[in-house]
RNA sequence: GGAGUGGUGGCCGAGCUAGGCCGAAGGCGCUCGCCUGCUAAGCGAGUAUACGGCAUUAAACCGUAUCGAGGGUUCAAAUCCCUCCCACUCCGCCA
């Protein structure tokens, strides 16, 4: 959410750069509605300071044995427009309230401006494809060969888009998470495991709600949406508090399930585990104070890339244009691992910051050390990595010829010093 | 799921069946100052947030709101009534 006073101040800048996005907003009408709050506000402020100057009095007067009934006759009239003026006032604070959440984050000045995913930037690249002496499969053929995928019978028991992992598949996965989550733990990232069911306070605060809906499972009558992501309820475990600059920046890794209804990508990548709609994903989270937001953000991009290096997977890092940046955040990257059998870059993680636009939704605050002064905080995250896609890239990165597949070197440990696997 | 108890400021905890003098006693913690030959103790002061008035910013000041959330009664509600949410205890069930 952003700041209405911001907004106000700055009119020229938001609009800019919400047109930058492709979005549509109503700034005349969402800052009319604040002036006509503001005023209706301090008129009714007034006559509550009268009403309650009044009923002191009406104590003391009754006390004293006087009369009051026409007094009090007063102050009931007065009560009437108060209450009038209040359900107004609601209601414009609601309108208020519901556009905003609605209003996506101001992209920060260097994020590219461009129409969609086609103008984004490649802003790095490292390693190289590898070179294959023969044809490259696809993971799924890999996996299914290797029998540590089962595409079907994943099927079988939820429905299309879930898949079951066998044997060394479930090994492998589970290794990758572990492999993942020590390697963030050793560069200060605490570990958390937070809960995959979330209410809608905390699907609202990290701005997954009101606008994208379809895109959650939800438990209808428990008020329960499974997390698209751990970003969700590691971010939100904060909400609501003001927490000590002496305590910032802070640095979370979380393993979580996530839960997507793909809603809207019928037919895409109907093959295979690259789009789920349940995946694993160890998860980045940090709340810190602004103005380390965007060395924080370089650190949390090199974090996610690090994992990539160390398994010796080729990738590049693309910065997103404003016209394909998410909903909540004001600048992103996206790391892509280089796969084989489609002879592309896939994404793999996005690392964003989103200054202080969740942080605002919700209400995560800090206070500085002189102990008065108490400002938003910023939050970002990325995957670091999403481990099916990971697994993904490894199975077609080191696929050998023979159909077996060779182990990287920083999972073996791992994998009980396995440095293959056969069929 | 059944029965019961409870939700007050960073924490603890008064006040809630006599509704007004309660944004809320007291304690702890914290901050600043004083004092003390160290540590501890002692003394003094301060210690919520949001919105509005505020003129161009900030401070100060003033107003309004907030005692789990929402609604109601009343001139006036932390205090009375209703609904909901949450926590805890016991029983049942269960990894």
């Amino acid at each position: 959410m952003l700041d209405i006073k911001y907004i106000i101040a700055n009119q020229d800048i938001a609009r800019k750069k919400t047109a930058d996005r492709g979005a549509q907003f109503d700034f005349d009408g969402l800052m009319a509605l604040d002036a006509e709050r503001k005023k209706l506000q301090a008129k009714n402020d007034d006559l509550k300071s009268e009403r309650n100057t009044v009923s002191k009095e009406i104590g003391k007067i009754r006390k004293d044995g006087g009369d009051i009934s026409e007094i009090q006759e007063k102050m009931r009239i007065a009560g009437d427009e108060i209450d009038a003026n209040d359900r107004i006032l609601a209601e414009i604070q609601a309108k208020m309230e519901d556009m905003l959440l609605n209003l996506p984050n101001l992209v920060k000045d260097e994020v590219p401006v461009g129409k969609d995913e086609t103008e984004n930037v490649v802003s790095k690249t490292w390693g190289e494809p590898k070179k294959f002496s023969f044809e490259p499969k696809a993971h799924w053929d890999i996996a299914e060969n290797l029998k540590i995928l089962d595409f079907e019978r994943g099927t079988k028991v939820a429905k299309s888009r879930f898949t079951a992992y066998m044997g060394m598949g479930a090994k492998l996965e589970r290794a990758l998470i572990n492999f993942m989550l020590d390697t963030h733990a050793q560069r200060g990232y605490k570990e958390v495991l937070a809960p995959y069911l979330v209410n809608a306070d905390a699907m609202r605060g990290t701005g997954q709600l009101p606008k994208f809906e379809e895109e959650l499972f939800k438990c209808e009558r428990d008020g329960l949406y499974l997390i698209p992501t751990a970003e969700v309820s590691v971010t939100n475990l904060y909400s609501g508090e003001i927490i000590s600059e002496t305590e910032l920046p802070i640095r979370h890794c979380s393993y979580s399930a996530c839960f997507r209804r793909e809603a809207g990508s019928h037919g895409k990548d109907v093959r295979g585990l690259i789009r789920q709609h349940q995946f694993n994903k160890v998860e980045l989270v940090k709340i810190t104070a602004p103005e380390d937001s965007e060395a924080e953000l370089a650190e949390l991009l090199d974090s996610a890339e690090n994992i990539l290096r160390t398994l010796e997977l080729p990738y590049r890092v693309m910065t997103l244009c404003s016209g394909d940046i998410g909903f909540s955040s004001a600048k992103t990257f996206d790391i892509e691992v280089w796969l084989p059998s489609a002879n592309t870059y896939r994404e793999i993680s996005s690392c964003s910051t989103f200054t202080d636009y969740q942080a605002r939704r919700a209400s995560i605050r800090l206070r500085r050390k002189d102990g008065k002064k108490v400002e938003f905080a910023h939050t970002l995250n990325g995957s670091g990595l999403a481990i099916g896609r990971t697994l993904v890239a490894v199975l077609e990165n080191y696929q050998n010829e023979d159909g077996s597949v060779t182990v990287p070197k920083a999972l073996r440990p791992y994998l009980g010093g396995l440095e293959v696997i056969t069929a």
